[in-house]
RNA sequence: GCGAAAGUGGCGGAAUUGGCAGACGCACCAGACUUAGGAUCUGGCGGGGCAACCCGUGGGGGUUCAAGUCCCCCCUUUCGCACCA
């Protein structure tokens, strides 16, 4: 930062000056490309306090979207400020490489998927220097190369170390699309996360999975905690880890044979509950159902089973008639899944012919096969209670099964009114036998620990989080670093043999699975343990894996004894502030999460969590429709860099909304943006001149011109530091800068007559840039030179607060009469309220309003307003 | 069905704690400079009267000297969850 000043935007003929933008922006990238620590972060012993300032990376499409420029803009602004403020800023980027799209790429245009990647990255991170983003490169994670994902596979074997990675054959999702698995996360109303039109299947396949699982109770408990992070993410992780607390509760299964014949048409219909026999035969095979209402089981009248369950296939196995009604139930079921509509299922069931004994009554419960029993949550099993239970309630009445009262409403009035089925948490127990005017609480506690005690329930927990399925059937993501000998087993491939490398000469095709398994050079590996043959696992990592953690290399990106250095990674975590969209509330931000606390358990971090505060930006949408290509209302950014400028472009995606609400993107907006801008370059180039001709600057206000200028500036410095302390309406910080330019050219004449003095004109210029540093900050460097400065206006302290010129002398006070807008009054700003009675008293219009009227009441806001309350 | 957020001019949006509704910008209108410039500057711009005034923040009711803001009921939109036993 040191060749002079030059100003190729006054023309010498006209001596017109113009903004140009196309012409200042260029320069300014190119200088800055040359500065390599420009945005570089200090050392650990700077001495300055950390801000670790960090934004979703992208997927390398090869463009960046609208979404992108606005997010990065947010967390861009934000890093300035911080940098002004003093901090030892982190402000990194990188690349989620990994994907299927470069497959498809691929197939389509018959490139390598590493290549495609490669050159997409280097087009977009060109896009990101031109709009002049503050990345420190130097720390630049792509995670699609080796010296990263070699850590994705160094990790997967430590948590294979510790169960943390198993394997198991289990019912998987399925997209045909993608040719893959999807973890659950990935499956949205039964569809296809990247697939909104694409049904997801459900298969049996050997998979490996990650026990996140084992971390479900500190994940729901860390929520609590996490009080920078919108209620909104917290509410849907709470959900989606779906705690409930209930009981488990075996009812032992009575052996065919030995019911009695006169049982017969019961049996047929199931409908049912017989009372207990005390010769009864149960086969030893048990159903454990999973229930949240152990005090209601008195009030079982069946038992219900998923059509999946183990014991359906048993009894199926011999009824024909059964296995063929069961088959329909689990497709009615299925359809409702794919649907998105399992709520909304007409609830179908069928008698088994089979009975279980209730264990704590020795009631005979007939078992049934409901097509709203989900065998992938509790136990796949419940206890059917319809006086208790609105789904159960619906199904008896349809198959009039008996509806049994055992809870009562604790206080009698409200008896009349608790409608079938009532399902009050806080009411009295009663046909429950020794259980009976138990309030239900209690008696929750005393059947569970009875169960226990008896051997045949216990209380648990139950959450709806499942394991992370983390195998996939595709080429570009990292290598599962797993061998599988005949002799030994699974076996994970040495620390010393990483990364295991994917290979670049692959075939990619959208069928028939893995792509590594058609290489026998891949496949075909050495046994570690007895140097045997063994077969190299072809699937890949899900790619969720990859972002799990990208955000800890980032402090050391080219550290290679481990994933990251700990002692930089310690220094600057947790993360500050972290800035995404909130698509990824659940999928990333749950997994990160949980790869924080894995990684905490290795030792290689102190912090719990990643990230301190999260800030969830709005859509940027057009025409009431989020931008995309099927809908053909995108607008590309390096088009409207093209002709308003990235500076403008960049501030117009702040100023249009406040950030967390959705952005309608209006061009005409961006017009009028860059018109702002060129309205102080115009402003400021005028004066640079006097500006210049001064040393210091003086903000002593020597005049009222001066004085007025002085104080706008000052309420405007105090404004916008509050947005960025507080709520980051960055909307009404720009709309404070573009009032202050207003005050500033309004007093133009007057500057330009020399009626303020040249060091009060120079602070009045600096600080102005100073505040527009974070939104657009091209316009701000040049202007910064042109000023006669040579220093990083970023390494400037950002401007202080003087409440003193801030503050106005003169007031306006509005007068009301009964609530209505009569007159405004100025009045001194200390004013108290005898010289505002005096002020208003002086005024005519006030005693118009006041003509012939009686006073009742008059009300003096200090500061804001008076009312007067009159009758007649 | 449950939960959350939102609803303000022609448009994007301001009004953080109840205190002048519409800041700032866009679009539009008029004028100035000039004249082929998508430039710049000045003024106007919620509706009705075109004056004093009246009406106006999704609809209806309420509290208050005073309500976009607080309370009750209802409507619409968006998002999340949804036989999770």
């Amino acid at each position: 930062m040191s060749s002079k000043p030059i100003d190729p935007a006054v023309t010498a003929a006209t001596g017109e000056i113009r903004y140009n933008p196309a012409e200042i922006e260029p320069r300014w990238q190119e200088r800055w490309s040359a500065e390599a620590d420009l945005y570089a972060a200090e050392p650990a012993n700077s001495g300055k306090p950390k801000y670790y300032v960090l934004e979703m990376l992208p997927y390398p499409s090869g463009q960046l979207h609208m979404g992108h420029v606005r997010n990065y803009s947010i967390g861009d602004a934000l890093a300035r400020y911080m940098w002004m403020q003093g901090y030892n800023v982190l402000h990194p980027m990188g690349w989620d490489a990994f994907g299927l799209p470069a497959e498809n790429a691929a197939i389509k245009n018959n490139t390598p998927p590493r290549e495609w990647t490669l050159s997409n990255i280097a087009s977009m991170k060109r896009q990101m220097s031109r709009i002049g983003f503050s990345y420190d490169w130097r720390n630049e994670v792509t995670t699609c190369l080796p010296d990263y994902y070699r850590w994705n596979q160094w990790f997967f074997i430590r948590m294979f170390e510790r169960g943390l990675a198993y394997r198991k054959k289990s019912k998987v999702n399925w997209c045909p699309q993608c040719a893959t698995v999807l973890a659950n996360e990935q499956v949205i109303n039964g569809r296809c996360w990247r697939h909104e039109d694409t049904i997801v299947e459900q298969r049996d396949l050997e998979q490996w999975f990650l026990r996140i699982t084992n971390y479900a109770q500190e994940l729901l408990d860390g929520l609590d905690k996490l009080e920078g992070w919108p209620e909104k993410v917290r509410t849907m992780q709470r959900n989606w880890i779906g705690r409930s607390e209930g009981a488990e509760v075996d009812f032992s299964v009575e052996d065919a044979a030995s019911a009695p014949e006169d049982e017969r048409s019961d049996r047929r219909r199931g409908t049912a509950v017989l009372p207990a026999i005390d010769d009864v035969k149960t086969t030893g095979r048990k159903i454990t159902v999973f229930t949240t209402r152990i005090d209601t089981i008195f009030g079982a009248t069946s038992i219900q089973l998923a059509p999946e369950h183990p014991l359906v296939k048993e009894f199926a196995a011999s009824d024909n008639r059964l296995a063929s009604e069961v088959e329909s139930l689990l497709d009615q079921q299925k359809k409702a899944r794919e649907a998105g509509d399992i709520g909304e299922i007409e609830k179908h069931g069928v008698f088994t012919g089979h009975y279980a004994i209730n264990p704590f009554n020795g009631e005979r419960l007939p078992i049934w096969v409901g097509n709203y029993i989900l065998a992938d949550y509790g136990t796949g099993a419940i206890m059917s209670v319809p006086a208790h239970d609105e789904r159960d309630y619906e199904f008896a009445r349809k198959y009039d099964l008996e509806i049994r009262v055992v809870i009562l409403p604790r206080r009698t009035e409200e008896s009349e009114n608790s409608e079938l089925p009532y399902t009050a948490e806080d009411s009295l127990l009663i046909n429950s036998g020794e259980f009976n005017s138990l309030g239900n609480q209690e008696a929750q506690q005393k059947m569970a620990a009875f169960a226990e005690e008896k051997g045949f329930g216990k209380a648990t927990v139950t959450f709806r989080l499942k394991d992370w399925g983390v195998s996939r059937q595709r080429y570009w993501g990292t290598p599962i670093p797993m061998l599988y000998c005949e002799k030994d087993g699974i076996v994970p491939v040495p620390d010393d043999q990483l990364p295991v490398l994917l290979p670049d000469n692959v075939e990619i095709t959208q069928q028939g699975g893995s792509p590594l398994g058609k290489l026998p050079e891949f496949v075909n590996a050495t046994c570690p343990r007895c140097g045997g043959p063994a077969r190299r696992e072809t699937d890949t990592m899900d790619t969720f894996v990859d972002s799990s953690w990208y955000f800890y290399r980032y402090t050391s990106a080219k550290y290679d004894k481990g994933p990251f250095d700990t002692t930089a990674a310690q220094y600057w975590f947790p993360i500050d502030q972290y800035i995404g969209g909130v698509e990824h509330a659940i999928l990333h931000l749950i997994y990160s999460r949980f790869w924080t606390k894995v990684m905490r358990d290795l030792g290689l971090i102190k912090n719990n969590e990643p990230a301190e505060r999260l800030f969830t930006q709005g859509m940027v949408i057009k025409n009431g429709a989020k931008m995309s290509k099927s809908k053909g209302n995108v607008v590309s950014p390096d088009d409207m860099i093209a002709r308003y400028g990235a500076d403008a472009t960049r501030m117009y995606s702040l100023f249009a909304a406040p950030p967390d609400r959705d952005l309608d993107w209006q061009e005409d907006g961006v017009a009028g943006v860059s018109r702002f801008l060129g309205k102080v370059y115009r402003f400021a180039m005028k004066h640079a001149e006097t500006a210049r001709s001064v040393t210091g600057t003086d903000t002593v206000a020597t005049n009222a011109t001066s004085q007025t200028l002085l104080r706008k500036l000052h309420q405007t410095i105090g404004k916008i530091s509050e947005d960025f302390a507080g709520r980051w309406h960055f909307n009404t910080s720009i709309a404070a800068i573009m009032e202050l330019v207003n005050t500033f050219t309004a007093a133009d004449a007057e500057i330009s007559d020399g009626k303020v003095p040249a060091a009060t004109v120079k602070a009045l210029l600096e600080n102005l840039v100073l505040l527009l540093a974070p939104f657009a900050p091209y316009l701000a460097f040049e202007l910064w030179e042109q000023l006669g400065q040579k220093q990083n206006p970023l390494r400037t302290p950002w401007p202080k607060y003087n409440e003193e010129l801030a503050r106005e002398d003169e007031i306006e006070i509005p007068v009301q009469v009964n609530g209505k807008l009569r007159a405004v009054i100025k009045v001194a700003a200390g004013a108290d309220e005898d010289a505002i009675r005096q002020a208003i008293k002086a005024d005519p219009k006030v005693e118009a309003a006041l003509a012939g009227k009686e006073i009742v009441k008059v009300i003096v806001v200090k500061g804001k307003l008076v009312n007067i309350v009159v009758k007649g």
